[in-house]
DNA sequence: AATAAATACTTTAAGCCTCAACAATTCGGA
DNA sequence: TCCGAATTGTTGAGGCTTAAAGTATTTATT
């Protein structure tokens, strides 16, 4: 009772998979947003902007923020604004810049994110736990062709 | 430059293989969005519930879309309700429940969902394309293993 | 038959996301 | 230097999504 049930029998082998993978992760995805709701009360685009800043302790631009998150600068406008609101990150000047920010973690946003940061690991560790450490290798090797392929052919061109 | 920056050296296989797993799905998901707008003016929502009728000739209760959309209820309302208007699905009755509503296509319905599939599929196979038979096999197996784990184990429980 | 519980759907508020238009600033070349 | 082009970030409209509360109907229990 899923997406894939979009796969007829005579569609190739690529739909299924697309399908296949599109619902493994959804039911992950949603299991770990359900968690970080009602274990810390955030969202998942939020944990995902201060785990991009948590390795950047001099804090990052959000010119950066968006390639990295894969999202328009205009959300990135948005969650920085709820996170600054929420005294969890910081816009600081970049001085040989005037139109851009740095954004911080604050110490109370490092400590937050420790803290959530520990337990979506502990999440993720067991949404994989029925796939060998070989397996999961392999798993990564291969979506790894899959991802390059896809940067390196960014659009389908149409007869 | 994208979400996998995420992961420290010191993490998981398993935490690198999911954000190179969400990487692959959004990388694939914003081109399919992309192409649906540019060459048919429509969502990716739109066409997976069109998709989930179109192998239900009698039609589909919002129930059972739900479900199979993995999405809430109000969400199936909305977009039928766009589709209704746009004349690419119909509202019937259910006779034996004055609850529920039938969803179908409608010709013009099957007509314009045939063109996308067609255009969906190429772009799915070409996704795949550095992939062998063979490793789109074992992707599917094993990501099978991690669908069904999950289905298996909804929630993880915290100490 | 009467009532309680469950089910099918709708509505609303709030958050995420994109695109497109905009302002401010910086950069590069004449 | 000056001006056009590119870059950085913000805003607003519109669509998707959820959770929660509400309505109508069916089902189960007594």
């Amino acid at each position: 009772m899923d997406l894939e049930a979009r796969a007829h029998s005579e569609h190739p082998d690529s739909l299924r998979l697309w399908l296949r993978l599109l619902t493994c992760t959804q039911l992950i995805e949603k299991q770990v947003r359900s968690q970080l709701r009602s274990q810390f009360d955030t969202t998942l685009p939020r944990f995902d902007l201060m785990a991009q800043l948590e390795r950047a302790p001099e804090g990052m631009k959000m010119n950066e923020l968006s390639r990295r998150m894969m999202v328009t600068g205009g959300n990135v406008t948005a969650i920085t604004d709820q996170l600054t609101r929420e005294g969890l990150v910081e816009r600081l000047d970049v001085v040989e810049d005037r139109r851009a920010w740095r954004i911080r973690l604050t110490l109370k946003g490092r400590n937050t994110f420790r803290d959530m940061a520990q337990q979506h690991e502990a999440w993720i560790v067991s949404a994989f736990d029925s796939l060998s450490e070989k397996e999961i290798q392999t798993l990564y090797k291969l979506l790894g062709r899959v991802k390059q392929h896809t940067h390196t052919t960014p659009e389908t061109e149409t007869p």
